[in-house]
DNA sequence: ACTCATTGTGAGTTAGCCTCACTAAAGGCG
DNA sequence: CGCCTTTAGTGAGGCTAACTCACAATGAGT
């Protein structure tokens, strides 16, 4: 059992370290969503609309990577709140566009700036050189595999 | 500001590439589980168990910070699958310890064995320097957030 | 001994996802 | 043109993994 160690008792793999510090900012995002009364799923999809609108709602299933189904259902409660209005896709009577009201805009640029506030605020510690580094292999990571 | 490059319109930020990345381990993890038969939170559950067994369900609680409730349907369903076996807590007769039987440790040794897999594979095309220098830097970010 | 805290669970609820079936519309084809 | 197939969104209904609240049994402090 505990012959994993190398440095210090269990050294945890880099996959787990990546998932933990993603939860640490899950963690830290939803607590700071809290003042708008918005769940970090509204969140998410409001951010997908608001760098495509407008946009059609099948879009948004595949940019949030969740059934189209379920869109509908994320769109009625932004809609409810007035961050979003629906209306008919002028090139397609079947489709349904999407587009943020003023209300969402503004809510999705203060999302924005407390998200980025928290995110800096969770590297502030790494110096600058360890941030740029982290930037280039993550971005990597990431190109590697589209 | 202007060392953050403009190579694409957009740059993601540190916490949306550490977001990004977390989405396709799990992704994988979830896609690697499937053989098993057993989804993300049993098997999340089984290696906490696992990790401080015998425990009490509170630990457990506590470890996957959820509910202690939660914590009941969790072990159910292991116990369900013979993975894990309910038994008094010798000390405390209000209290419930969780133990592995031999199949859990089984599957979870399987379990553990694959995630390794998926995660080498996740990281593969980076450089040994690369990722020892992810493994230091991630590793300083959450020693700091204790 | 009496009171208060803690442990786990039954009962019931919610959020966020799913599939299936359906309508309306678009697109292809003879 | 009419017919057939595909596509976009949604109603209905279901599932899972979480939650809260209430409660019985037990432990712990005074």
């Amino acid at each position: 059992m505990s012959q994993e160690g190398k440095k210090s008792g269990v050294e945890p793999g880099l996959g787990e370290l990546v998932m933990e510090v993603a939860r640490g900012l899950r963690r830290n995002h939803a607590a700071s969503l809290e003042p708008w009364g918005i769940t970090p799923h509204e969140s998410r999809a409001l951010r997908v609309i608001g760098q495509h609108e407008p946009t059609r709602l099948g879009v948004v299933a595949q940019h949030l990577r969740i059934a189209p189904r379920s869109v509908t259902d994320v769109v009625d409660s932004l809609e409810r709140r007035e961050f979003v209005v629906r209306e008919p896709d002028p090139t397609d009577r079947r489709a349904t566009q999407v587009r943020l009201t003023p209300a969402g805009r503004t809510t999705l640029t203060d999302l924005n700036d407390a998200r980025k506030a928290d995110h800096e605020a969770y590297f502030a510690d790494l110096s600058a050189r360890d941030r740029d580094a982290l930037t280039r292999i993550l971005t990597q990571l990431l190109d590697d595999r589209i």
